[in-house]
DNA sequence: AAACACTGTGGATCAACGTTCCACTGCAGT
DNA sequence: ACTGCAGTGGAACGTTGATCCACAGTGTTT
């Protein structure tokens, strides 16, 4: 060895390429573009990150983290801290929704193959994972509470969030017929937990 | 006018980028690889289409039409026939995912953004408007017959069709922990259910 | 202090892509 | 028979991801 890597670098071109995302979205963005915005030459993106997928790739894993970070607080305030179990995934899927629209085209490089055959890796499928335990985590309360009849939690959690996302997956490509999603968004939500009470 | 154009070579040019679609993908889709299967020119889809988005809406167009249709017959089997309303709305959606299922890269093209800034354009999207009415349907016969409780027939259908897209998006693009998405999808459409059914 | 090893630069290059242009051909309508 | 447009074939342009190369700079080792 030699010389040591500044991770700096590797830093200011993951910062560059998320900002060239969220500006243009995934599919518009190009090597030369980041590299650009980074003040780096586009050879060293390939230095670094192998090819335009492992860039992606990298973007996508910052942004779940970010994403697990808005879930648990926002603004200060801690979702724990909300004591009523129903309220508690309400607002944490209200915090997701937030997220997604807030910054659509980052949302779509997370969860849609938006760009040719791009897949997140398994190492950002593992962050993205982490980020589901927050709704894990208030499944499990609302069953402690009896609020949510008895089953395995990340399941429950899964149909939570597959049923949100697809209502965001429609709002964001504009399929769907309907006046106020932030109503609908919620309306869904709401009927996916009355299917999951415990009564009967 | 001299010559009146032959709309079979407009089939024709269709019905290769579908099965284009179908193979590789959207993405992956070329405009000359188009023509070349279909026989044509290059040229001739600028003359048809205009352009490459015009094309892949117009494969779009044609998917959901396809869609309604097995929805509404499957095998022969009408889905009109089945009497039980629960039962009804969860064999619709059983077909649902299994064309999905049996075309992701064509679903994907229907529902996603996959190439680059591609949105379906209004008039396929007043097509999806179709296909979506067979589940509409069903929900109003569910009404009708007091298995759901009395709300709008459209927001309803909307709301379990968001659910199902949910689960297939996540289970198309691998993200979700789970063993059985079959039985995942079939257990988010009959919680929904639950959710809204007219019991309190 | 000197030599080394490696990172990053700058620029040229390649193949493939969507799209456009143009000269040419062939057929349908008058 | 003449005319006009649909379609062909091929070249071309600009942009893209990716690769290659010679060169400069800098931290580490000797």
């Amino acid at each position: 060895m030699a010389r040591t890597p500044s991770n700096e670098l590797e830093d200011r071109i993951v910062a560059a390429a998320s900002a060239e995302v969220v500006e243009v979205g995934a599919a518009a963005l190009t090597q030369r573009s980041v590299a650009k915005r980074a003040g780096v030459s586009p050879q060293s993106i390939y230095n670094r990150f192998g090819d335009q997928h492992a860039l992606l790739d990298a973007v996508a894993d910052r942004a779940f983290v970010e994403l697990a970070e808005r879930l648990r607080a926002e603004d200060g305030h801690l979702l724990d801290d909300i004591t009523d179990p129903v309220e508690n995934v309400i607002e944490g899927l209200a915090r997701y929704r937030r997220f997604a629209m807030g910054n659509p085209r980052l949302y779509g490089l997370m969860f849609d193959a938006q760009v040719g055959d791009f897949r997140i890796s398994d190492r950002t499928l593992g962050t993205a994972f982490d980020s589901l335990q927050v709704l894990v985590r208030a499944v499990e309360r609302g069953i402690e509470a009896g609020v949510l009849s008895e089953a395995d939690p990340l399941e429950v959690a899964q149909r939570i969030w597959a049923a949100a996302h697809g209502v965001l997956r429609f709002e964001l490509t504009d399929v769907g017929f309907v006046d106020d999603w932030d109503r609908h968004y919620e309306s869904t939500i709401r009927t996916m937990l009355r299917g999951l009470g415990a009564s009967a």
